[in-house]
DNA sequence: CGCCTGGATGGCACGTTGTGCCATATCCGC
DNA sequence: GCGGATATGGCACAACGTGCCATCCAGGCG
Protein backbone atom coordinates (compact mmCIF):
# COMPACT_ATOMS: atom_id res chain seq x y z
CA UNK A 1 0.00 0.00 0.00
CA UNK A 2 2.40 3.19 -1.28
CA UNK A 3 1.48 6.55 -0.11
CA UNK A 4 1.50 8.77 -3.01
CA UNK A 5 2.55 11.98 -0.53
CA UNK A 6 -0.55 14.37 -1.31
CA UNK A 7 0.79 17.92 -1.52
CA UNK A 8 2.04 20.54 0.90
CA UNK A 9 -1.16 22.30 0.07
CA UNK A 10 -3.44 18.52 0.48
CA UNK A 11 -1.40 17.53 4.35
CA UNK A 12 -1.95 21.27 5.68
CA UNK A 13 -5.44 21.06 5.16
CA UNK A 14 -6.15 17.86 6.26
CA UNK A 15 -4.18 18.89 9.37
CA UNK A 16 -6.27 21.35 9.77
CA UNK A 17 -9.35 19.39 9.73
CA UNK A 18 -8.02 17.10 12.11
CA UNK A 19 -7.37 20.43 14.37
CA UNK A 20 -10.71 21.57 14.27
CA UNK A 21 -12.39 18.59 14.70
CA UNK A 22 -10.13 17.64 17.58
CA UNK A 23 -10.73 20.79 18.80
CA UNK A 24 -14.44 20.73 18.50
CA UNK A 25 -14.53 17.40 20.01
CA UNK A 26 -12.83 17.97 23.37
CA UNK A 27 -14.99 21.45 23.51
CA UNK A 28 -18.22 19.79 23.10
CA UNK A 29 -17.28 16.88 25.40
CA UNK A 30 -15.77 19.41 28.04
CA UNK A 31 -18.25 21.92 28.18
CA UNK A 32 -21.10 20.96 26.01
CA UNK A 33 -22.14 22.18 22.48
CA UNK A 34 -24.65 24.87 22.91
CA UNK A 35 -22.73 26.46 25.20
CA UNK A 36 -19.43 26.69 22.68
CA UNK A 37 -19.79 28.85 19.99
CA UNK A 38 -18.28 28.37 16.28
CA UNK A 39 -15.87 31.22 16.96
CA UNK A 40 -14.58 29.19 20.02
CA UNK A 41 -13.41 26.29 18.27
CA UNK A 42 -12.04 28.66 15.44
CA UNK A 43 -9.79 30.00 17.83
CA UNK A 44 -9.18 26.95 19.78
CA UNK A 45 -8.12 25.68 16.35
CA UNK A 46 -5.87 28.54 15.32
CA UNK A 47 -8.24 29.38 12.37
CA UNK A 48 -10.80 32.48 11.67
CA UNK A 49 -14.38 31.83 11.63
CA UNK A 50 -14.56 32.35 7.97
CA UNK A 51 -11.75 29.37 7.57
CA UNK A 52 -13.97 27.29 10.10
CA UNK A 53 -17.36 27.61 7.98
CA UNK A 54 -15.19 26.49 4.91
CA UNK A 55 -14.32 23.44 6.63
CA UNK A 56 -17.88 22.60 7.99
CA UNK A 57 -21.02 23.62 7.22
CA UNK A 58 -22.12 23.88 10.83
CA UNK A 59 -20.22 23.54 14.24
CA UNK A 60 -21.63 20.34 14.92
CA UNK A 61 -20.54 19.17 12.01
CA UNK A 62 -16.71 19.63 12.99
CA UNK A 63 -17.01 16.63 14.74
CA UNK A 64 -18.23 14.32 11.86
CA UNK A 65 -15.10 13.41 10.84
CA UNK A 66 -13.86 11.37 13.89
CA UNK A 67 -16.90 9.67 14.37
CA UNK A 68 -16.77 8.45 10.44
CA UNK A 69 -13.65 7.48 10.40
CA UNK A 70 -14.55 4.70 12.76
CA UNK A 71 -17.16 3.75 10.48
CA UNK A 72 -14.45 4.02 7.69
CA UNK A 73 -12.32 1.51 9.54
CA UNK A 74 -15.37 -0.70 9.80
CA UNK A 75 -16.09 -0.89 5.76
CA UNK A 76 -12.32 -1.16 5.74
CA UNK A 77 -11.63 -4.13 7.35
CA UNK A 78 -15.24 -5.53 5.99
CA UNK A 79 -13.14 -5.61 2.60
CA UNK A 80 -9.90 -6.66 3.76
CA UNK A 81 -11.02 -9.88 5.62
CA UNK A 82 -11.03 -13.70 4.64
CA UNK A 83 -13.67 -14.30 1.91
CA UNK A 84 -15.01 -17.71 3.54
CA UNK A 85 -17.11 -16.06 5.76
CA UNK A 86 -21.12 -15.62 5.92
CA UNK A 87 -22.23 -11.99 5.22
CA UNK A 88 -23.00 -11.67 8.85
CA UNK A 89 -19.93 -12.96 10.00
CA UNK A 90 -18.21 -11.24 7.91
CA UNK A 91 -19.77 -8.21 9.37
CA UNK A 92 -19.26 -8.91 12.95
CA UNK A 93 -15.66 -9.81 12.67
CA UNK A 94 -15.25 -6.63 11.02
CA UNK A 95 -16.81 -4.93 13.79
CA UNK A 96 -14.86 -6.45 16.20
CA UNK A 97 -11.51 -5.94 14.69
CA UNK A 98 -12.71 -2.16 13.58
CA UNK A 99 -12.98 -1.51 17.47
CA UNK A 100 -10.46 -3.02 18.97
CA UNK A 101 -7.80 -0.23 20.40
CA UNK A 102 -4.25 -0.52 18.21
CA UNK A 103 -1.42 2.01 17.81
CA UNK A 104 -3.07 3.71 14.81
CA UNK A 105 -6.61 3.83 16.63
CA UNK A 106 -5.61 4.19 20.15
CA UNK A 107 -8.30 3.68 23.14
CA UNK A 108 -8.45 7.66 23.70
CA UNK A 109 -9.83 8.13 20.56
CA UNK A 110 -12.85 5.65 21.75
CA UNK A 111 -13.08 7.62 25.12
CA UNK A 112 -13.40 10.87 22.95
CA UNK A 113 -15.68 9.51 21.57
CA UNK A 114 -17.74 8.45 24.62
CA UNK A 115 -17.39 11.92 25.57
CA UNK A 116 -18.86 13.40 22.25
CA UNK A 117 -22.26 10.93 22.78
CA UNK A 118 -22.65 11.83 25.96
CA UNK A 119 -23.01 15.84 25.12
CA UNK A 120 -24.98 14.50 21.92
CA UNK A 121 -27.87 13.53 25.27
CA UNK A 122 -27.91 16.82 25.92
CA UNK A 123 -27.69 19.16 22.45
CA UNK A 124 -30.01 17.89 19.36
CA UNK A 125 -27.74 19.34 16.90
CA UNK A 126 -24.65 17.71 17.73
CA UNK A 127 -27.47 14.07 18.23
CA UNK A 128 -28.45 15.20 14.90
CA UNK A 129 -24.45 14.20 13.67
CA UNK A 130 -24.33 11.59 15.17
CA UNK A 131 -27.41 9.73 13.33
CA UNK A 132 -26.19 11.41 10.30
CA UNK A 133 -23.14 9.76 9.94
CA UNK A 134 -24.60 6.59 10.35
CA UNK A 135 -27.18 7.17 8.04
CA UNK A 136 -24.21 7.54 5.66
CA UNK A 137 -22.81 4.71 6.35
CA UNK A 138 -25.80 2.89 5.87
CA UNK A 139 -26.07 3.84 1.96
CA UNK A 140 -22.08 2.78 2.51
CA UNK A 141 -22.96 -0.34 3.42
CA UNK A 142 -24.36 -1.42 0.75
CA UNK A 143 -22.81 -1.95 -2.36
CA UNK A 144 -19.84 -3.17 -0.13
CA UNK A 145 -22.78 -6.02 1.04
CA UNK A 146 -23.61 -6.54 -2.54
CA UNK A 147 -20.11 -7.08 -3.28
CA UNK A 148 -19.63 -9.55 -0.89
CA UNK A 149 -23.25 -11.47 -1.37
CA UNK A 150 -21.61 -11.96 -4.95
CA UNK A 151 -24.96 -13.09 -6.48
CA UNK A 152 -27.57 -10.53 -7.38
CA UNK A 153 -29.82 -9.85 -4.19
CA UNK A 154 -33.39 -8.42 -3.82
CA UNK A 155 -32.03 -4.85 -2.92
CA UNK A 156 -34.39 -3.96 -0.29
CA UNK A 157 -32.33 -7.52 1.49
CA UNK A 158 -29.71 -5.31 0.71
CA UNK A 159 -30.61 -2.70 2.51
CA UNK A 160 -31.94 -4.34 5.32
CA UNK A 161 -29.14 -6.05 5.90
CA UNK A 162 -27.16 -2.63 5.85
CA UNK A 163 -29.68 -1.20 7.97
CA UNK A 164 -29.41 -4.08 10.79
CA UNK A 165 -25.58 -4.07 10.83
CA UNK A 166 -25.36 -0.65 11.04
CA UNK A 167 -28.35 -0.35 13.61
CA UNK A 168 -26.53 -3.41 15.66
CA UNK A 169 -23.52 -0.98 15.67
CA UNK A 170 -25.11 2.33 16.50
CA UNK A 171 -27.22 0.84 19.49
CA UNK A 172 -23.68 -0.94 20.74
CA UNK A 173 -21.65 2.43 20.43
CA UNK A 174 -24.72 4.35 22.21
CA UNK A 175 -24.56 1.53 24.90
CA UNK A 176 -20.92 1.64 25.87
CA UNK A 177 -20.72 5.10 25.67
CA UNK A 178 -23.62 4.99 28.44
CA UNK A 179 -22.09 2.80 30.30
CA UNK A 180 -18.71 2.63 32.06
CA UNK A 181 -17.55 0.09 30.52
CA UNK A 182 -13.64 0.29 29.43
CA UNK A 183 -12.83 0.54 25.72
CA UNK A 184 -11.67 -3.43 25.40
CA UNK A 185 -15.59 -4.00 25.95
CA UNK A 186 -16.78 -1.84 23.07
CA UNK A 187 -15.71 -5.00 20.44
CA UNK A 188 -17.54 -7.64 21.44
CA UNK A 189 -20.87 -5.48 22.48
CA UNK A 190 -20.80 -4.62 18.69
CA UNK A 191 -19.76 -8.43 17.72
CA UNK A 192 -22.62 -9.02 19.98
CA UNK A 193 -25.65 -6.86 18.88
CA UNK A 194 -24.62 -7.06 15.07
CA UNK A 195 -25.19 -10.66 15.13
CA UNK A 196 -28.24 -10.67 16.45
CA UNK A 197 -29.89 -8.32 14.59
CA UNK A 198 -28.36 -9.92 11.37
CA UNK A 199 -29.51 -13.25 12.56
CA UNK A 200 -32.99 -13.33 10.99
CA UNK A 201 -31.89 -11.78 7.43
CA UNK A 202 -32.46 -14.06 4.13
CA UNK A 203 -28.48 -12.85 3.52
CA UNK A 204 -27.62 -15.35 6.44
CA UNK A 205 -26.64 -18.42 4.21
CA UNK A 206 -25.19 -16.52 1.41
CA UNK A 207 -21.56 -17.30 1.55
CA UNK A 208 -19.16 -14.71 -0.22
CA UNK A 209 -17.65 -15.86 -3.62
CA UNK A 210 -13.68 -16.78 -3.33
CA UNK A 211 -12.25 -14.27 -6.31
CA UNK B 1 -63.03 6.81 25.58
CA UNK B 2 -64.67 9.96 27.08
CA UNK B 3 -62.99 13.16 26.27
CA UNK B 4 -62.61 15.59 28.76
CA UNK B 5 -62.80 18.91 26.60
CA UNK B 6 -59.83 20.38 26.84
CA UNK B 7 -60.74 24.55 27.74
CA UNK B 8 -60.63 27.38 24.47
CA UNK B 9 -57.28 27.80 24.96
CA UNK B 10 -55.84 24.35 24.93
CA UNK B 11 -57.73 23.77 21.80
CA UNK B 12 -56.68 27.00 20.14
CA UNK B 13 -52.94 26.09 21.09
CA UNK B 14 -53.79 22.61 19.68
CA UNK B 15 -55.03 23.77 16.62
CA UNK B 16 -52.34 27.00 16.19
CA UNK B 17 -49.64 24.09 16.20
CA UNK B 18 -51.56 21.70 13.70
CA UNK B 19 -51.72 24.86 11.19
CA UNK B 20 -48.05 25.69 11.57
CA UNK B 21 -47.09 21.96 11.17
CA UNK B 22 -49.16 21.67 8.32
CA UNK B 23 -48.41 25.23 6.56
CA UNK B 24 -44.57 23.70 7.40
CA UNK B 25 -44.62 20.82 5.52
CA UNK B 26 -46.73 22.18 2.41
CA UNK B 27 -43.93 24.43 1.79
CA UNK B 28 -41.16 22.22 2.55
CA UNK B 29 -42.70 19.53 0.38
CA UNK B 30 -43.48 22.49 -2.56
CA UNK B 31 -40.60 24.33 -2.61
CA UNK B 32 -37.94 22.41 -0.60
CA UNK B 33 -36.74 23.42 3.46
CA UNK B 34 -33.67 25.17 2.38
CA UNK B 35 -35.65 27.89 0.11
CA UNK B 36 -38.07 28.02 3.28
CA UNK B 37 -37.89 30.80 5.71
CA UNK B 38 -39.50 30.28 9.05
CA UNK B 39 -40.91 33.85 8.40
CA UNK B 40 -42.61 31.58 5.23
CA UNK B 41 -44.07 29.50 7.85
CA UNK B 42 -45.03 31.66 10.18
CA UNK B 43 -46.79 33.80 7.67
CA UNK B 44 -48.76 30.89 5.58
CA UNK B 45 -49.83 30.06 9.27
CA UNK B 46 -51.18 33.13 10.25
CA UNK B 47 -49.01 33.76 13.47
CA UNK B 48 -45.92 35.85 14.04
CA UNK B 49 -42.05 34.71 14.13
CA UNK B 50 -42.05 35.53 17.44
CA UNK B 51 -44.95 33.29 18.36
CA UNK B 52 -43.50 30.30 15.88
CA UNK B 53 -41.00 30.10 18.12
CA UNK B 54 -43.08 29.73 20.98
CA UNK B 55 -43.95 26.45 19.09
CA UNK B 56 -40.94 24.97 17.75
CA UNK B 57 -37.37 25.18 18.26
CA UNK B 58 -36.46 25.53 14.64
CA UNK B 59 -38.50 25.76 11.64
CA UNK B 60 -37.20 22.16 10.45
CA UNK B 61 -38.70 20.92 13.91
CA UNK B 62 -42.37 21.97 12.64
CA UNK B 63 -42.99 19.14 10.78
CA UNK B 64 -41.90 16.70 14.11
CA UNK B 65 -45.49 16.51 15.53
CA UNK B 66 -46.61 15.05 11.69
CA UNK B 67 -44.23 12.41 11.79
CA UNK B 68 -44.32 12.03 15.34
CA UNK B 69 -48.50 11.40 14.68
CA UNK B 70 -47.66 8.11 12.74
CA UNK B 71 -45.49 6.59 15.60
CA UNK B 72 -48.03 7.48 17.91
CA UNK B 73 -50.81 5.43 16.12
CA UNK B 74 -48.43 2.49 16.19
CA UNK B 75 -47.77 2.09 19.44
CA UNK B 76 -51.15 2.93 20.47
CA UNK B 77 -52.51 -0.69 17.78
CA UNK B 78 -48.91 -1.73 19.78
CA UNK B 79 -50.95 -1.86 22.92
CA UNK B 80 -54.25 -2.31 22.02
CA UNK B 81 -53.89 -5.55 19.95
CA UNK B 82 -54.36 -8.87 21.37
CA UNK B 83 -52.94 -10.76 23.59
CA UNK B 84 -52.12 -14.24 22.31
CA UNK B 85 -49.22 -13.01 19.61
CA UNK B 86 -45.60 -13.17 19.88
CA UNK B 87 -43.86 -10.00 19.74
CA UNK B 88 -42.51 -9.90 16.68
CA UNK B 89 -45.66 -10.79 15.69
CA UNK B 90 -47.72 -7.94 17.37
CA UNK B 91 -45.12 -5.17 16.22
CA UNK B 92 -45.80 -6.43 12.40
CA UNK B 93 -49.72 -6.24 13.25
CA UNK B 94 -49.95 -3.06 14.57
CA UNK B 95 -47.26 -1.65 12.03
CA UNK B 96 -49.52 -2.83 9.20
CA UNK B 97 -52.56 -1.27 10.71
CA UNK B 98 -51.08 1.93 11.85
CA UNK B 99 -50.31 2.72 7.99
CA UNK B 100 -53.37 1.24 6.45
CA UNK B 101 -55.60 4.09 5.27
CA UNK B 102 -58.25 4.86 7.50
CA UNK B 103 -60.93 7.68 7.90
CA UNK B 104 -58.85 9.65 10.45
CA UNK B 105 -56.16 9.03 9.08
CA UNK B 106 -56.46 9.11 5.39
CA UNK B 107 -54.13 8.44 2.19
CA UNK B 108 -53.36 11.77 1.78
CA UNK B 109 -51.30 12.09 5.11
CA UNK B 110 -49.11 9.20 3.82
CA UNK B 111 -48.75 11.72 0.54
CA UNK B 112 -47.42 14.29 2.38
CA UNK B 113 -45.04 12.22 4.75
CA UNK B 114 -43.77 11.37 1.16
CA UNK B 115 -43.64 14.86 -0.21
CA UNK B 116 -41.82 16.07 3.60
CA UNK B 117 -38.59 12.77 3.00
CA UNK B 118 -38.37 13.06 -0.89
CA UNK B 119 -37.80 16.88 0.77
CA UNK B 120 -35.52 15.83 3.21
CA UNK B 121 -33.45 14.05 0.74
CA UNK B 122 -31.99 17.60 -0.14
CA UNK B 123 -31.91 19.08 3.09
CA UNK B 124 -29.68 17.89 6.07
CA UNK B 125 -31.50 19.67 8.94
CA UNK B 126 -34.97 18.18 7.79
CA UNK B 127 -33.77 14.56 7.60
CA UNK B 128 -32.18 14.75 10.97
CA UNK B 129 -35.60 15.54 12.09
CA UNK B 130 -36.73 12.28 10.71
CA UNK B 131 -33.92 10.65 11.88
CA UNK B 132 -34.58 12.20 15.49
CA UNK B 133 -38.48 11.66 15.10
CA UNK B 134 -37.49 7.73 15.00
CA UNK B 135 -34.84 7.72 17.61
CA UNK B 136 -37.50 9.09 20.53
CA UNK B 137 -39.56 6.27 19.06
CA UNK B 138 -37.46 3.78 19.68
CA UNK B 139 -36.53 4.75 23.19
CA UNK B 140 -40.13 5.23 23.60
CA UNK B 141 -40.87 1.75 22.00
CA UNK B 142 -38.53 -0.20 24.59
CA UNK B 143 -41.19 -0.02 27.82
CA UNK B 144 -44.24 -0.84 25.56
CA UNK B 145 -42.02 -3.85 24.41
CA UNK B 146 -41.18 -4.53 28.22
CA UNK B 147 -45.04 -4.72 29.01
CA UNK B 148 -45.62 -7.17 25.86
CA UNK B 149 -42.80 -9.65 26.63
CA UNK B 150 -43.93 -9.90 30.54
CA UNK B 151 -41.53 -11.68 31.56
CA UNK B 152 -37.89 -9.91 32.71
CA UNK B 153 -35.91 -9.53 29.95
CA UNK B 154 -31.89 -7.87 28.94
CA UNK B 155 -32.56 -4.55 29.01
CA UNK B 156 -29.92 -4.93 25.52
CA UNK B 157 -32.12 -7.60 24.08
CA UNK B 158 -35.51 -5.10 24.95
CA UNK B 159 -33.00 -2.32 22.65
CA UNK B 160 -32.13 -4.55 20.42
CA UNK B 161 -35.44 -5.88 19.75
CA UNK B 162 -36.91 -1.60 19.66
CA UNK B 163 -34.19 -0.98 17.73
CA UNK B 164 -34.89 -3.74 14.97
CA UNK B 165 -38.90 -2.92 14.46
CA UNK B 166 -38.03 0.79 14.74
CA UNK B 167 -35.06 0.57 11.86
CA UNK B 168 -37.65 -1.92 9.88
CA UNK B 169 -40.06 0.51 9.70
CA UNK B 170 -38.20 3.51 8.68
CA UNK B 171 -36.80 1.79 5.84
CA UNK B 172 -39.88 0.50 4.62
CA UNK B 173 -41.36 4.14 4.94
CA UNK B 174 -38.06 5.61 3.10
CA UNK B 175 -37.91 3.06 0.67
CA UNK B 176 -41.74 3.82 -0.08
CA UNK B 177 -41.22 7.49 -0.19
CA UNK B 178 -38.73 6.69 -3.02
CA UNK B 179 -41.20 4.85 -4.90
CA UNK B 180 -44.22 5.59 -6.82
CA UNK B 181 -45.46 3.10 -5.07
CA UNK B 182 -49.71 4.27 -3.36
CA UNK B 183 -50.25 4.65 -0.02
CA UNK B 184 -51.69 1.09 -0.07
CA UNK B 185 -48.39 -0.47 -0.18
CA UNK B 186 -46.92 1.01 2.48
CA UNK B 187 -48.39 -1.39 4.93
CA UNK B 188 -47.28 -4.56 3.64
CA UNK B 189 -44.05 -3.30 2.53
CA UNK B 190 -43.41 -1.93 6.76
CA UNK B 191 -44.95 -5.34 7.61
CA UNK B 192 -41.89 -7.38 5.70
CA UNK B 193 -39.54 -5.01 6.93
CA UNK B 194 -40.50 -5.74 10.93
CA UNK B 195 -40.84 -9.01 10.42
CA UNK B 196 -37.37 -10.20 8.66
CA UNK B 197 -35.55 -7.93 11.44
CA UNK B 198 -36.85 -9.03 14.31
CA UNK B 199 -36.97 -12.40 13.07
CA UNK B 200 -33.44 -13.45 14.21
CA UNK B 201 -34.03 -11.80 18.18
CA UNK B 202 -34.03 -13.93 20.54
CA UNK B 203 -37.44 -12.75 22.28
CA UNK B 204 -38.76 -13.94 19.24
CA UNK B 205 -40.98 -16.81 20.84
CA UNK B 206 -41.71 -15.13 23.92
CA UNK B 207 -45.64 -14.74 24.16
CA UNK B 208 -47.69 -11.72 25.58
CA UNK B 209 -49.19 -12.55 29.21
CA UNK B 210 -53.26 -12.19 29.37
CA UNK B 211 -53.34 -9.91 31.66
C1' DC C 1 -71.52 43.73 34.65
C1' DG C 2 -66.85 45.24 35.77
C1' DC C 3 -62.53 43.95 37.52
C1' DC C 4 -58.51 41.18 37.61
C1' DT C 5 -55.22 37.58 36.91
C1' DG C 6 -52.78 34.23 34.12
C1' DG C 7 -51.32 32.86 29.82
C1' DA C 8 -50.89 33.46 24.73
C1' DT C 9 -49.33 36.63 21.41
C1' DG C 10 -46.68 40.38 19.05
C1' DG C 11 -42.92 43.70 18.61
C1' DC C 12 -38.24 44.86 19.36
C1' DA C 13 -33.39 44.38 20.25
C1' DC C 14 -29.68 41.44 20.36
C1' DG C 15 -26.17 37.59 19.96
C1' DT C 16 -25.12 33.71 16.99
C1' DT C 17 -25.09 31.19 12.81
C1' DG C 18 -23.81 30.79 8.15
C1' DT C 19 -22.62 32.95 3.41
C1' DG C 20 -21.09 36.13 -0.53
C1' DC C 21 -17.51 38.97 -1.93
C1' DC C 22 -12.99 40.75 -2.38
C1' DA C 23 -8.14 41.32 -0.99
C1' DT C 24 -4.01 38.98 0.40
C1' DA C 25 -0.72 35.34 1.07
C1' DT C 26 0.99 31.01 -0.01
C1' DC C 27 1.90 26.90 -2.78
C1' DC C 28 2.53 24.39 -7.15
C1' DG C 29 3.88 23.87 -12.05
C1' DC C 30 6.53 25.89 -15.77
C1' DG D 1 11.87 33.20 -10.45
C1' DC D 2 6.96 33.79 -12.32
C1' DG D 3 2.15 33.30 -13.03
C1' DG D 4 -1.97 30.78 -12.10
C1' DA D 5 -4.45 28.46 -8.68
C1' DT D 6 -6.02 28.11 -4.18
C1' DA D 7 -6.35 28.65 0.89
C1' DT D 8 -7.15 32.14 4.15
C1' DG D 9 -8.88 36.43 6.42
C1' DG D 10 -11.85 40.45 6.90
C1' DC D 11 -16.14 42.57 6.18
C1' DA D 12 -20.94 43.06 5.36
C1' DC D 13 -25.20 40.93 5.52
C1' DA D 14 -29.45 37.69 5.73
C1' DA D 15 -31.41 34.33 8.57
C1' DC D 16 -31.79 31.94 12.90
C1' DG D 17 -33.13 31.82 17.60
C1' DT D 18 -33.93 34.15 22.32
C1' DG D 19 -34.82 37.54 26.18
C1' DC D 20 -37.71 41.10 27.49
C1' DC D 21 -41.71 43.84 27.80
C1' DA D 22 -46.28 45.47 26.25
C1' DT D 23 -50.81 43.96 24.84
C1' DC D 24 -54.85 41.22 24.42
C1' DC D 25 -58.16 37.87 25.72
C1' DA D 26 -60.28 33.84 28.27
C1' DG D 27 -62.21 32.73 32.48
C1' DG D 28 -62.97 33.34 37.55
C1' DC D 29 -64.93 36.45 41.35
C1' DG D 30 -67.54 39.98 43.66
Amino acid sequence: MTTPRPSLTERRKAATLNEISLAAAQLFAHQGAESTTAEDIARSAGVSLRTFYRYFRTKEDAVAPLLANGVQHWLDELTAGPGELTVPQALERSAGLALTPAPERPAAALELMRGILRAAQHDPDLLAVWHRVHHDSELELAPVLAELAGTDVDPLELRLVAAAANTGMRVAMESWAASEAPPEAAAELAARCIRELTAGLHLWTTARPSN
